[in-house]
DNA sequence: TGTGCTTATCGTCAGAGAGACGACTATGAT
DNA sequence: ATCATAGTCGTCTCTCTGACGATAAGCACA
């Protein structure tokens, strides 16, 4: 048992691991998808789990996870406005600090600390794999969290209850922000940004109804001059991302 | 220069400390107070600081969070129904985990992790000094965070980023939920919290229109039966906290 | 024993926004 | 040409909010 000690004491302190895990969003043909990789060794080993790794001695938790986004799928990632931001990197996901897990018995061989970030992406390629994972995949978050009727192989670690935070958090984020443009590409329609909206909250939305809330709403959107017909029927206008990133009144997501 | 290291490599790994703070609020004579404790030993010697303290090697985050409180305040809090959570206490404040701060260079001596908490509590009598600190007291958050004029002396390491993320959440939390009544007595009455939105927002509410809403929301407050005239004129009705937590529609903050 | 001050509580009204849904437009497929 | 598909514009109703009038029920003091 250890007795009170003093604050900072820096000559006795017990020492952590600490690490980051990261929970990479993205839709995939109308479901919400989160990267996983493939544990090549114990514990857990064959186990799918969050990507991530430890926290270096001299960078900082954002920059570490920004750091490890890169070496598992290419991507650079802006953090949000705020502390620890990274430079904004040539194509963008969006990055947030999610949460930090630290149960004694979380890792069964050390004591671990592991701040988990959030990653929202466009839909990306398959990924590749990278590091000591020895393959990765985009899994639909419905068949890791027990919304479908038979739930997957549960992740390592407590890689399922980082995921589930990740997940809740992307799905009210959406609601009151205008971050569901983080999973589109730079230049997107309003039926595309639809369809983000259903495939992470899991519901249907009323197509007119969501076009005069976005078109409607100053700043969320911008108009860029072009139209697509890459989703069939009548061409589409193309907008990019506006800079308002508070969505007031919130988008509604029904029921709940 | 580290080399890539495996994943949680369990034979060389940085080590790191980890630590808790706590942003520990209150509503005071109608503003928004924030516990700070006078460090009495270098780095910041003198600097009023945030209590906190070391995690050990056998609690969770929350616990230690929960036990640093309890340490500096007497408060017993009940984590948010979630992960890592305590078991409640008898005189309950709220504990929220926050964000974690890891800047490489946010303790001169060395490389220290924190895991920010939330607190939300009633008014408390003046706090008793714990542990090495050689003081303790309630600050009004407007004169820490540079709303008032004149802002006063800065908080010790990164805490004055800290505190204005804690605020931040509280401010914005009490819009979607229902966790305004924390800072609250067992028994209220709608005039008191309503005075506890003006402080924490800064604003002036129309009691017409907060009464109409607080009480027609279903499970925001639960009618106690009795009345009480603490306040001064016509005798008020008392309320407890009803069991809902998420507030929909939300309580709206003026112009924000 | 009023008179005034304070806070609580109820009501009314106009305007903004959401949900439901009809109607029309502009493409590609057959 | 016709149909299927998706996008876009309008309308109606209902709910909720903000502004604000009116009344109720205590206390302080003359």
């Amino acid at each position: 048992m250890i007795v009170a000690m003093s604050r900072y004491d820096p000559s006795a302190f017990p020492p952590f691991a600490v690490t980051v895990d990261l929970v990479v969003l993205t839709v995939r043909d109308h479901s919400l998808c989160a990267l996983l990789v493939r544990r090549g060794e114990p514990p857990y080993q064959g186990y799918w789990a969050l990507p991530g790794g430890f926290v270096r001695p001299d960078e900082g938790l954002a920059e570490a996870a920004s750091r490890e986004l890169a070496e598992e799928t290419g991507l650079r990632a802006h953090s949000a406005p705020g502390h620890e931001a990274v430079g904004p990197g040539a194509a963008g996901a969006h990055l947030e600090q999610l949460a930090t897990y630290g149960h004694p018995q979380r890792d069964p061989r050390m004591r671990v600390v592991s701040v988990a970030y959030l990653v929202l992406a466009p839909d990306l390629p398959t990924p590749r794999a990278g590091g000591d994972a020895s393959s990765a995949r985009w899994a639909p978050v419905s068949e890791l969290l027990g919304e479908s009727p038979a739930d997957g192989v549960p992740l390592a670690f407590d890689h399922g209850l980082i995921l589930a935070d990740g997940v809740e958090r992307a799905r009210s984020k959406i609601e009151y922000s205008s971050l569901a443009t983080a999973f589109c590409p730079p230049e997107f329609t309003v039926g595309e940004l639809r369809r983000v909206y259903e495939a992470v909250w899991g519901v249907a939305l009323d197509p007119r109804n969501f076009h005069r809330k976005v078109t409607g709403t100053p700043g969320f959107l911008l108009p860029s001059g072009g139209t697509t017909t890459r989703q069939g029927g009548r061409p589409a206008q193309l907008f990019t991302a506006g800079g308002a990133t508070v969505l007031n009144p919130p988008m509604l997501r029904p029921d709940s």
